[in-house]
DNA sequence: CTGTTAGCGCGTTCAC
DNA sequence: GTGAACGCGCTAACAG
């Protein structure tokens, strides 16, 4: 292993030159700069992060808070996210939350320990001690995947209200007036749900059909969703999924059971997966932008960082409504 | 935020009895201790990670390298390691190598020198000063999604080598001479191709195509992998796809060529995705327990942390030939 | 551009 | 069961 006094030692420098060069190399002249690098090939030197932390205060970790990485979408975040704060030397320490609020507070409590520079949290909604605790933290925290007026700090998203407004609205202006929604845990389905109620107040005749589903967004809980769903109001003529997957399950659900789709009923997803644009019929769905979310949320704590001023704390990402054949 | 020293001097105890209230708080008497915990409550403290692990030499922090978290199968892993080690109060820094040898090194080594206590890589073939390091570090290490018989420490995956031959003795079994192969990089490919090609070599007549796809495992790379091999050779009557993404993308492919399978064309893919239980026809494919290699990984660890040895250093997980109606 | 001094916040080791 | 002194390996703040 080798410290860096052993370095130091090689280079003939003092530590704090080996420490410079590490750091800030512009700050040391080129060659003992080109000793000091020597040495450190020489002894394979890994610089202790821990103890560079405890003494500068950063730690060159960002935590990343996400509800599950097995839902894709999320890990196109972290992969967005990952990517872009490894350019620049950072690191990602993850967590899970299994859409547990607690488990968030207490994920970021004990993160928080680690002296993390930045926190990277899914949606916009939290609980009061963690929100209090950030806020007085003053650390850099990017809220992501939907979008608030007063964000604890900064946010990237898009707003899931307004999405579920544009389905609705979509649906409503086709001629479906008997609609189902089905969603999972989380507040992001939720606000995709008020969203598409709103849309649907203005039409005195629609009617509204629910199923919420257990956590977990399988093909197989799309089947069982349209089952619950059409039981429920056999006369259904458009349904909104919140999810893509949940929404390509009902989509073979309804090939088995020849139900014809959009002729006797309309599917709309969420998401817009790659699989969106291959099934057969295209899925018409919301595209939403999680890899740039991601990259963004990393830009703007990346910003941060460097102490600089972020202009635009409050990022709309946007989504997109694609028109497929599925509705 | 305070520090120890604040907890310490409201529950009117030395700062040594507050460090052991928290991390082993049998050593402390039941009043004190409780004294100690409503001083923690009250001033809101937080441990720092940094000074406890660079007096202590241990983090609490395992280091997870995976080629990406894109796809489904590694974010299964991560999130059985995620889960399990998250249940013990470690934590989880992630880092995707994007297939690349070179990167993996220089990623595992920066992750080093955050003292991490436990480090998880995805295959058995890595760069030598890597193998190099991580041995003579005597640092716990576990390679995964792959077998082999001289790990660097341990070992929890299965042989991509004897699955890459089942399907070819299944293929030939079934009477397809003229096969076709397409997966994208990365040593675990190399294997089962290895393997396929093992199967072939005791049947004279049969005989192969090759078709390698760059990174990026989507629908629509199928669809061009199996353009580029039925042009390569059109009489193809099998094909093996390294992964079941790609796998989807040629059989949709198919339905649109209408090329019959698997009467005119068997089609097989790799690990079992949700998806291919679900299409029509069923994809025939190699079920593998990505979750539980991340879940088995974990608990080496842990084993490993406690002091205690790892009776079962190589772990072979399996795998199983699930037979559906594309092949 | 380079070196010196001091200390980051906690855990280890030994006493008590 | 509890406490005191020391040091983990590095960097901030200054001086030169």
């Amino acid at each position: 292993m080798g410290h860096m006094e052993d370095v130091a030692r090689i280079a003939g420098v003092s530590l704090m030159t080996v420490s410079r060069a590490i750091n800030s190399p512009e700050k040391v002249a080129g060659d003992t700069r080109e000793r000091i690098e020597k040495a450190i090939a020489k002894t394979g030197y890994v610089p202790n992060l821990s103890a560079s932390s405890l003494s500068s205060k950063r730690s060159r970790i960002v935590a990343a808070i996400v509800p599950t990485i097995s839902n894709s979408t999320f890990a196109e975040t972290v992969r967005g996210l990952s990517d872009t704060l490894d350019a620049e030397g950072y690191q990602l320490l993850l967590g899970q939350t299994g859409y547990d609020e607690a488990k968030e507070e207490a994920l970021v409590f004990a993160l928080l320990g680690r002296q993390v520079d930045g926190i990277v949290l899914t949606g916009v909604s939290h609980s009061n001690a963690l929100v209090k605790r950030l806020k007085s933290l003053r650390i850099p925290v990017v809220e992501t995947w939907d979008l608030s007026e007063s964000p604890i700090d900064m946010v990237a998203g898009f707003s899931n209200f307004d999405a579920g407004g544009e389905i609705g609205r979509y649906l409503l202006a086709k001629g479906h007036r008997r609609l189902g929604f089905s969603g999972g845990p989380g507040d992001r389905t939720d606000s995709r749900l008020a969203g598409f109620r709103g849309a649907m107040k203005r039409t005195r005749d629609a009617h509204l059909t629910i199923a919420l589903l257990p956590v977990g967004t399988t093909f197989r809980s799309g089947r069982e969703a349209l089952q619950i769903l059409m039981e429920k109001d056999p006369a259904l003529d458009a349904i909104f999924f919140a999810n893509d997957a949940v929404a390509v399950g009902a989509l073979m659900e309804c090939q088995r059971l020849g139900i014809r789709v959009p002729q006797e009923l309309a599917i709309v997803g969420f998401t817009d997966l790659d699989i969106a644009a291959e099934i057969e019929p295209g899925l018409t769905t919301v595209q939403v932008r999680s890899r740039t979310i991601g990259e963004e949320a990393a830009r703007m704590l990346l910003t941060r960082f460097k102490g600089e001023v972020v202009t635009e704390p409050i990022r709309d990402l946007g989504f997109a409504l694609v028109k497929r054949a599925s509705a």
